[in-house]
RNA sequence: GAGUUGUAUCGGGCAGUUGCCCCGACAUUGUCGGGGAGGAAAGUCCGAACACUCCCCUGUUUUACACAGGGAGAAGGGUAGCGGGUAAUUCCCGUCCGGAGCAAUCCGAGAGGUGCGAGCAGAGACGCCACACAACGAAAGGCGUGUGGACGCUUCCGUAAGGAGGCGUAGCCGAGCACCAUCUGUGUCUCUCUAACAAGAGAUAGAGAUGGUGCUCGGGUGAAACGGCUAAAUCCUUACUCGAGUGCAAGGCCGUGCUCCGUUGUCUUGCAACGGAGAGUGCCGCUUGAGCCACGCAGUAAUGCGCGGCCCAGAUAAAUAACUGUCGCCGAGCACCAUUUGCGCGUUUAAAUAGUUUUGGUAUCAAGACAAAUUAUUACGUUUUUGUCUUACCAAUACUACCUAGUGCCUAAAUGGUGCUCGGUACAGAAUUCGGCUUAUAGAUACAACACAUAA
RNA sequence: CUCCCCGUAGUUCAACGGACAGAACGGAAGCCUUCUAAGCUUCUAAUGUAGGUUCGAUUCCUGCCGGGGAGA
């Protein structure tokens, strides 16, 4: 899981979306705005109740992308704000295919240092 | 043995890797120690605690404000056999009654009153009248209250959906009773006639048949059948209970932090001071509580009392996790072993094994016999091809030989154990707290009860 | 998280506890017309679900299911 200091607090959550840039993949939609380059990047994951019914899957997915965030954070880059928003149908993945889903957006919106 | 019902409990264990939240200590941004979802955390269907606003009453006070204590009445809501438990309940316990079930057991808003009573079926669940009484209304009049608008009661009057009243319609089939009418024949008495009987006339008694009227009972229809019964879980009353509403997003604290506005100062942005507003899990409420465990006592029980021990999540864009290995549990399949049981044949002749006969199937490499075809002017022979039979193999049947009391079902069925493979390992995630109810839940365990089958 | 409201044909709405649940717009078939439209006739299709009260439930009561709303 990601510590407290790496997760998007509510004031500092994007009001709008249209500020940031945004990118997509099968079952899964990020977006990211820049702030300064002092600070840590920081996460955030929002599933609606539609997507998943019950809280034990929602709850599910969020521990997924915070785990794939934690073990690819010193990869990526400081100064950040990123949300990932859940499509409809990305309950039907697996834990890996999740994972892949994950990894393969934080490497499209080039935060990867390499 | 295989079920059913009720109650209670559990609902994965261990190890490794990578991580999260809270508390404490040391120390300072790290180490160490402790703790970290449920029986339903869910639905939000009830109830309570707690907090605020409002209403009313009492006291202090001349009154008001304010403070303290409390919820009597009205309205509205809720509950409903009876008794008990609880902080409280649509909850729980005991018990009566009604219903379901063979039974264990389960279900029930189960007080009292009034009366709407359609359609179908059926002979029939009524129709009409009037407005004395009851009910409702108030244009006009009267009386009362009030300055007045008006309000209340009442007379004449009006209303009919009809409580009570009157009249009437309908009334099938069968049986019984009563009354009336007609008819039939009989008995008794009197009179006439006769010697007498018979006959005739009159009166009276009871019987039978037919018809009519009235009453009672039954049939059939329907949930209910003629003036009663049953019925509101949409009405009314009674008893008990809740003052009404909002819900932790209740409610409160906070400046030196953030945003906005205004004023003043320096006076170009900007900065500083003061005031106001807003936002804000920054902090409290927030987890020690109708708490959990064990024992004893009272009680049929729910539960209560006493005593001892324990501290057991507290986040706030929201922690309690992810992956791997192994073990466990359940189900299915396969293999091996063990036990039990069934059916057939048999102990007077078995089966298995060997040989022969008959029948059927397979194979046609080789050999033999027979038949057909091919080659055609005709005949015969040879070669080739095809078919059948025997020799070959298998199965069944019958007989013979051999041998003993078991043997067969071409490995039958059930149970248990071991090993291997495959699949499954549920429902589901705290958010103010607690007590209930309802719903979801792979499976596992314990106890009690009931009915069925079998054996003794 | 807390608190409210609503479920009837494909859609929008009706229906004292009383038959076979109605209307409009739809859809299908036929008639009319040279053809289409309009018009006419017929058909189609529903009480969210499970119990209870009642002779009888769309309506009354209770539990689930689904949908919607308010409070920052």
């Amino acid at each position: 899981m990601l510590p407290r200091l790496k997760k998007v607090s509510r004031k500092e959550f994007p009001k709008g979306h249209k500020k940031g840039a945004t990118y997509h993949s099968s079952h899964l939609s990020l977006v990211v705005v820049k702030k300064d380059f002092e600070t840590p990047s920081k996460f955030s994951f929002v599933i609606s109740s539609k997507v998943a019914k019950k809280a034990v899957e929602r709850n599910k997915l969020k521990r997924w992308t915070y785990q794939t965030i934690q073990k690819e954070y010193d990869n990526i880059k400081n100064g950040f704000v990123c949300v990932f928003f859940s499509k409809k149908n990305s309950t039907e993945l697996l834990h890996s295919q999740f994972e892949d889903q994950v990894r393969v957006l934080l490497k499209n919106a080039h935060l990867l240092k390499k």
